[in-house]
DNA sequence: CTGTTAGCGCGTTCAA
DNA sequence: TTGAACGCGCTAACAG
C-alpha cells in the first residue's frame, strides 16, 4: 500500500496545468487579455473581466510565481536569518515578522546560522540574486566582520538588522534599550544588597554583549566604585557553562549576585545552585534576560528582563517593507530602540 | 542622515546585472556554453570551464533562481506550515527540517496558521502553483476537514504531515507514540496513588488530542475501572484556562492528579495552584507534554513527556525529499511513529 | 567541444 | 477594447 493520491495526480498536472495560456484558450481570448483582466486593468471590459475571473476561480488559477518574479524582478519574499530558532526571543521576532509579511502578501524564508559565521556567509551568498526582495538578520556570535552584509547591501539587497547588529553600519537596525535595562537590573541587585555581582556574558564581539556589559559596568561604577566585579564568558554549551559557574561559586570570594546576559546562563546557574545547595536568593540573587514567561514558575521565580520580541519583529519588518517599497525612512527609523521590561521576582528578593 | 549605501547601489545593479549573458559576452562565448560550464557538463573542455568559473567567481555570479525555477519547474523550496512558532515543539521541528533542507540545498518557507482554519486554507491556496516543491504541515486545531490538503495533494504537491495529522488520509505522516506514552503517564499517576485524574485536553478534533485522550482512558479503564475520570477542554487562552482549572479545583471532588495534553495547560495549572495554595505533588500531582527542558526548574520540577521534535522534523523532511526525488517510500515510511520520552520529576512524587 | 534556437509563464509594448 | 510579439534568465534539444 503506498500513496495512491500522488502517482495519480502527477500526470494530471502535466497535462492540465492551469496557466494563462490554458485560460485564454478555453475562453477564446489572447493570453495578454486574460493577464490584464486578472490584474483588473482599466482597458478591459467588465464583461470580459467577469468571464475571465469566473473561469480562473473555477480552475483555481494561481499565477506561476517564478514567471511572475522573473518578469517583474520581484520575489514577493523576504528572508529572516537568525542564529537559532528554539529560543523564545527569536521565535517571537519571527512571529512578528510573519504578521507583517502576511499583511503585505509576502512570503518568509527562514535561515538558521547556528552561530556559525561561515554558514551565515553562505546564506547571504545564496540570497544574492533576486531570491528575496530583502532580508532581516540577527548576526551569529562568531560573526566579527560585516563584509558579507555590506556586499549584499551594495549589491542592492535591502537589509534590516535586529537585536544583534553592527552598530557602525549605515543600515537600519532595531534594538532594545540593553544598556539602560542592564544598568537597572544591576542597580536592582545592588540595592537588594549584592556586593559581588558577576556578569555571565555571551561572545564578547556581539553588539548586545557589549551593550549589556556596558550597562552592568556603569551600575557597578556608580554604586560600587572600585568594588568587586567579574565578567564570566559563557558559551552555547550547557555543560561547559555549568563547569564555569561551578568554578565561580567555588572560589573564596564567590559572587552574591548573577546578572545573566541570556536565559540559558540563568538556567545553568540554577542547575549549579541546585547541585551545590546554594540558596537563591539568600546566598545568590539572579536576574536574567529571558523571553520565556514560565520562568515565573521557577524555584524561585526568576527575575527576568523581557525583550519585546514580537514588536521587534513587527518593527523590523515594517521598516524593511518601507525600504522595499522605496518609501523614505524617517530619521528615527534608522536606529529604533524599543524598551525591554523587567519583572522582579523571587530570585532577587 | 539616511542609508548612504542603498541609493548608491541601485543604479549599480541595474546597469551591471551579472547573469549568463554578461559572462558570455565578457568571455566571448555562447550563453549555453557558459551555462554548461558552470553546471560542470562533461561536454565542455576543462580550460573553458576554468575560464568561466574564474569570471563567475570574480563577479560573484549566482544564477537567477526564478529563471531557473521557471525553466526546470522546480523551486528548490519547501514550505512548513505550523499553528504557532513560539512553542518549543514546533520550533524544534523546524530546526530539524531546516537541517535536512540545508543538506539538500533547499530553502524553507514558514507559514503560521495561528490555529485558524481559514488562514490554513489560504496558505495552501498560495502554494498551489509551483512556489514550493513540497510541504510539511501540522494542522491547526480548528481544521476539521482535509479537503484543502487533498486538493493540493491531487494537484501534485507532495505533502507530509507531522504530529497533528489526518489519520485516514493516504499521505505520509510522522507522529509520536501518543497513546502509549499517555497511557504510561496516566498509569504512573495512578501508581503514585492518584484516584481522580483529570485530563486537560486541546480541541477534540485534533488527532493528537484524540490519541492522548485515548491513552489516558485506557489507563483509567485498566486500573480504575468505573472510577473517577474527567476530560477538561482547555483553549489557547491562558485566562480562560485558569478559570476552568480554578472551577475544577473548587469542586467537592476535585482531582488529585492532572494529565495535561500540552505544556501551556500545566503552566496554567501551576498558576492556579500557586494562587490557591494547592501543594504539588502532595495535593495534586501533575504530568504534562512539554518540550521545554527548563521545566526541570519549576517548583516543583514538572514531570514531562518530551516529544522528539527535532527528530520529527528531520524525519518528516527526509521523507518529503524522498517523495520530491521520486524515490519509492518504504511501507514503514508512510506512518512513522517516533517514541516520546517521559521524565518523572517532583510534580508526581 | 561549442553555438544556435526554442520555450518555461508572465507582463508589457506596440498594433489594430 | 483586444491581440500579437517580445523578453525576463535560464536550460535543453539540436546542429555542427
Amino acid at each position: 500500500m503506498g500513496c495512491a493520491v500522488l502517482p495519480l495526480t502527477l500526470s494530471f498536472v502535466t497535462m492540465d496545468q492551469v496557466n494563462l495560456k490554458r485560460l485564454a484558450k478555453e475562453l477564446g481570448l489572447a493570453i495578454s487579455t486574460v493577464s490584464r483582466a486578472l490584474r483588473d486593468s482599466h482597458e478591459i471590459s467588465q464583461e470580459t473581466k467577469d468571464r475571465v475571473q469566473a473561469l480562473a476561480d473555477k480552475l483555481g488559477f494561481q499565477p506561476n510565481p517564478h514567471a511572475s518574479s522573473l518578469r517583474k524582478n520581484k520575489s514577493k519574499t523576504i528572508a529572516v536569518i537568525v542564529p537559532e530558532i528554539e529560543n523564545n526571543f527569536f521565535s517571537g521576532a519571527i512571529n512578528g515578522i510573519e504578521l507583517i509579511a502576511k499583511q503585505k502578501g509576502y512570503h518568509v524564508l527562514i535561515y538558521l546560522t547556528h552561530e556559525d559565521f561561515q554558514l551565515e556567509k553562505g546564506i547571504l551568498q545564496l540570497l544574492q540574486n533576486g531570491r528575496v526582495d530583502g532580508l532581516m538578520i540577527s548576526v551569529s556570535n562568531t560573526t566579527t566582520t560585516a563584509d558579507h552584509l555590506i556586499a549584499s547591501s551594495q549589491a542592492g539587497l535591502p537589509i534590516v538588522f535586529f537585536d544583534r547588529v553592527f552598530e557602525d553600519l549605515d543600515v537600519p537596525m532595531i534594538t532594545t534599550d540593553d544598556i539602560e535595562v542592564s544598568f537597572k537590573a544591576t542597580e536592582y541587585l545592588i540595592k537588594k544588597g549584592c556586593k559581588k555581582i558577576a556578569f555571565l556574558s555571551m561572545a564578547e564581539n556581539l553588539s548586545i554583549s557589549k551593550r549589556r556589559h556596558s550597562g552592568y559596568q556603569k551600575a557597578i561604577e556608580k554604586y560600587l566604585p572600585g568594588g568587586w566585579h567579574k565578567t564570566v564568558p559563557c558559551t552555547p554549551n550547557d555543560e561547559q557553562n555549568r563547569q564555569v559557574i561551578n568554578n565561580l561559586m567555588e572560589e573564596p570570594d564567590a559572587p552574591d549576585g548573577i546578572f545573566a546576559a541570556v536565559e540559558k546562563f540563568a538556567i545553568n546557574t540554577y542547575q549549579v545552585c541546585n547541585e551545590r545547595k546554594i540558596c537563591i536568593p539568600q546566598q545568590l540573587k539572579v536576574i536574567s534576560f529571558s523571553n520565556y514567561s514560565a520562568t515565573a514558575l521557577f524555584n524561585p521565580p526568576l527575575s527576568s528582563i523581557i525583550q519585546p520580541a514580537y514588536e521587534i519583529g513587527r518593527e523590523a519588518a515594517a521598516i524593511l517593507f518601507k525600504i522595499i517599497e522605496n518609501k523614505k525612512l524617517l530619521t528615527s527609523e534608522n536606529k529604533v530602540i524599543l524598551p525591554s521590561q523587567i519583572i522582579y521576582r523571587g530570585s532577587t528578593n
